[in-house]
DNA sequence: TAAATGTTGTTGCTAAAATAACAACAAGGT
DNA sequence: ACCTTGTTGTTATTTTAGCAACAACATTTA
């Protein structure tokens, strides 16, 4: 490679992920900084080969990135940054929206395929998909949902997740400390803090203390969610009996040591 | 390649430009229409090569794309794909925005760069960016905004731009026919169809009479809009003397004709 | 219980496709 | 005669795809 000389590698790749080859990054970086250049100054300007030059600037210009000039040698500009990023998104956005449609046509398709016994354990990464999966819990809940969850956790994530569920389902949060006001629609129980936290772990090493959290729906369906410091966080969730009894018999014992009105 | 059977061609190539690699969509697709399949059970589906399908499954879930169980064998799952567009969007933009203020800095450094005499022409193309250098144009009058405008291009395109020019810029503008009233902000002239449509070629011909239209600011600015027939949109910018001279001489001719009151 | 068989997950190597790099040259302009 | 532009064809390099072989288990069969 002859000119990533200054230029930082990861811009380069976040351009790739915009549909560019690594030539058409450096051709579009290399017109920003000049003003009708000719097919050799972007050569030069660019690190680029010369030859290689002519095909890369028409696929940009197929892809609204450059505009070129009618002169004799042609020159070339660039469209300014934020015009040319929307450009980008702007196909970027099309191919998802059709990719989308296509996918949730094929998804529905998908027969319900009762898996009978032996529910298995899902691994489930990141926030949002965690979130996702929470949400439907509460939504699929028809009597109770609890749950053993840090106050960060609690406030950041799940709270805005539970206004939809309705007033028959009872909801229990129990969590380390609660300032303010008990919200009527749900019962608080504090619980001094880490006396739930990490029962097999010790707590001064590198899992955090926030930012995790124990999920049951109806019993039937549990979620522990495990926010692994700083890392993308992850969850298990599970309809399996054995795990969903564990967690039921966890927050049985937590309810009765705060002195919850349980079940 | 073993299996895009029944899979359409462009939903890969829409999930290649969402990051994808033709395997990895060939695997997410395939792993729709299942539910809890094991890596084997993904490679029938699929038409991956069973080997390939591990790699492929751990970049998947690392896109959060997938969900793995804890049993063994693991077992696999779909994000549901609007969930799962959206985790692959959330990326895009992320690499978007960075790179779109990393080129804005850059951009900023570009030196004006005085290229004092023979302006050149531009070719434009897509309408977008013919839409923001024609908004650069109007912004940038001071005195006079002339146009020669076909009526659907007018109002589809060009009135939208006319709101931010002051008071103080007379505004003409020619078109083919004018229903309603007259806006008071400018004067219109309406004009025989077909009359002033392309100079130099047959009217029965390929290009289409609508979206062409030609314009000027200040006699020192003009723009060239060519809709050429269902493709994509280009148009000529110049500022270069010749080119001005020509629309100038033009327009002027135009404007006695229709009995306007000109310059 | 031991041998035969099968499946899962891994590794390493080869093939094909996409990108990148170069050499050479025709056409024009000076 | 010389230089520059733009084009073409050919050869690396890199990325992606495809395959074969195998260790680790688990299941069946004798």
């Amino acid at each position: 490679m002859t000119a990533p000389r200054d230029i930082p590698n990861d811009l380069i790749e976040s351009l790739k992920s915009l549909g560019l080859t690594r030539y058409e990054a450096l051709v579009y970086i290399g017109l920003l900084r000049t003003t009708g250049a000719t097919a050799t100054e972007v050569h030069e300007t660019s690190g680029v080969p010369r030859a290689s030059v002519y095909p890369v600037l028409d696929r940009l210009v197929q892809k609204e990135l450059v505009s070129v000039s009618h002169t004799t040698p042609k020159r070339f500009d660039a469209v300014p940054p934020g015009q040319g990023i929307e450009n980008l998104m702007r196909r970027i956005e099309d191919d998802a929206e059709s990719a989308r449609s296509a996918l949730e046509r094929l998804y529905r398709e998908k027969r319900p395929e009762a898996r009978g016994n032996q529910e298995p354990i899902w691994t489930i990464y990141g926030e949002e998909n965690i979130r996702a999966r929470l949400s439907d819990m509460f939504l699929g809940a028809e009597r109770r949902v609890e749950m053993l969850v840090a106050r960060d956790l609690l406030v950041e994530h799940v709270l805005a997740l539970l206004g939809p569920v309705p007033e028959s389902v009872q909801v229990d949060i129990i969590t380390d400390t609660w300032e303010g006001e008990q919200p009527s629609r749900f019962r608080i129980h504090a619980h001094p803090p880490g006396a739930h936290q990490k029962p097999h772990t010790s707590p001064g090493k590198g899992l955090r203390y926030e930012s995790s959290g124990i999920f049951l729906a109806d019993d039937v369906r549990a979620l522990i969610w495990m926010g692994s410091s700083g890392e993308q966080p992850s969850a298990l969730y599970s309809e399996s009996t054995g795990l969903v009894q564990f967690v039921r018999r966890y927050l049985t014992s937590i309810m009765e040591w705060v002195g919850a009105t349980g079940q």
